[in-house]
DNA sequence: ACCGGAGCCTGTTAGC
DNA sequence: TGCTAACAGGCTCCGG
């Protein structure tokens, strides 16, 4: 499941081979991939644009055109973007094709067509509502602070809610919380401030690990290149259920929250 | 304000 | 062994 460090990688993969193409052609074998306009919609408004510069935005990637439109990817549950040369054999998963003036077309693979493709004006009317990008300097201690003031939520589902912070997903939020050692069903408003500090800093943390790592190759998840990542090595509870912490040795476990699964060390995690 | 559930999908896995 | 049903999960929409 790419979430922000996974999407991070694919939009940085991606610089290189698109920065400066020209799309050519679109063709599209699954139009519901296509958000708020038709295929020939789709078609006639970005034939002939170039591709200025890529961008990302909580778990959206922003590809800025050379007339101001913006062409936005969501990956959702299994999407991947690859770029390769016109006459590559594809598959019954590959969905949408860019074709690109050098020969080269970005292709988008999407085995659960959970993923979304949108051609915008104003890339505000996709990313408006998302939260703040926890990497960015505009995240800090006291804005976090603020955030969870007065709130009453519990902790994992707030987490993973995009318009309270952007691009975390269900392995990043486990594997903060255990990071932060605070429990998955804790009330947001019940932190004190040492809590706050731990988990503002196991947010970044956990998140700058991924991107290290080259993010989390646990479900679909590929870089652009084919390469998959390092970080599902790297996890300390996610999808560990049953196994030992390796801090303390007490078998993680899973619950259910907000309808996700969540794993935790309920020795470490009060 | 916040929570839970349905729906969108397909491949994998658990259970009979 | 072979089948079906449950499950996974990001996001949106709906109802409580």
């Amino acid at each position: 499941m790419p979430e922000l460090p996974e999407v991070e990688m694919v939009a940085r993969g991606l610089r290189e081979p698109l920065v400066g193409q020209t799309v050519t052609e679109v063709r599209c074998y699954w139009p519901r991939h296509i958000h708020g306009l038709s295929v020939p919609e789709l078609q006639k408004g970005i034939y002939g644009r170039t591709v200025k510069s890529i961008g990302r935005r909580g778990k959206y990637i922003l590809f800025e055109l050379s007339d101001g439109q913006v062409l936005i990817i969501h990956l959702r549950m299994s999407g991947r973007l690859s770029v390769v040369p016109a006459g590559t054999p594809g598959d019954k998963h590959t969905h949408t094709i860019f074709a690109l003036n050098n020969g080269q077309e970005l292709r988008f693979w999407d085995q659960r067509k959970f993923g979304r493709v949108y051609l915008v004006n104003n890339e505000e009317e996709v990313v408006g509502k998302l939260g703040l990008e926890p990497l960015s300097e505009m995240f800090t201690i006291e804005v976090l602070t603020a955030l969870l003031k007065g709130r009453k939520r519990v902790l994992k589902p707030l987490l993973l809610d995009q318009t309270f912070i952007a691009g975390i997903g269900n392995i990043y939020a486990d594997e903060t919380l255990f990071y932060a050692g605070i429990h998955p069903t804790r009330l947001s408003e019940t932190l004190n401030n040492v809590e706050i500090g731990r988990l503002y800093a196991a947010i970044r943390q956990a998140l700058n690990l991924g991107i290290e790592r080259g993010g989390a190759s646990i479900e679909l998840y590929l870089q652009p290149d084919g390469s998959s990542g390092d970080m599902q090595n790297a996890v300390r509870v996610f999808r560990r259920t049953g196994e030992l912490c390796y801090d303390c040795n007490t078998p993680i476990e899973k619950i259910v929250l907000g309808g996700r699964s969540t794993h935790f060390c309920p020795y470490c995690q009060q």
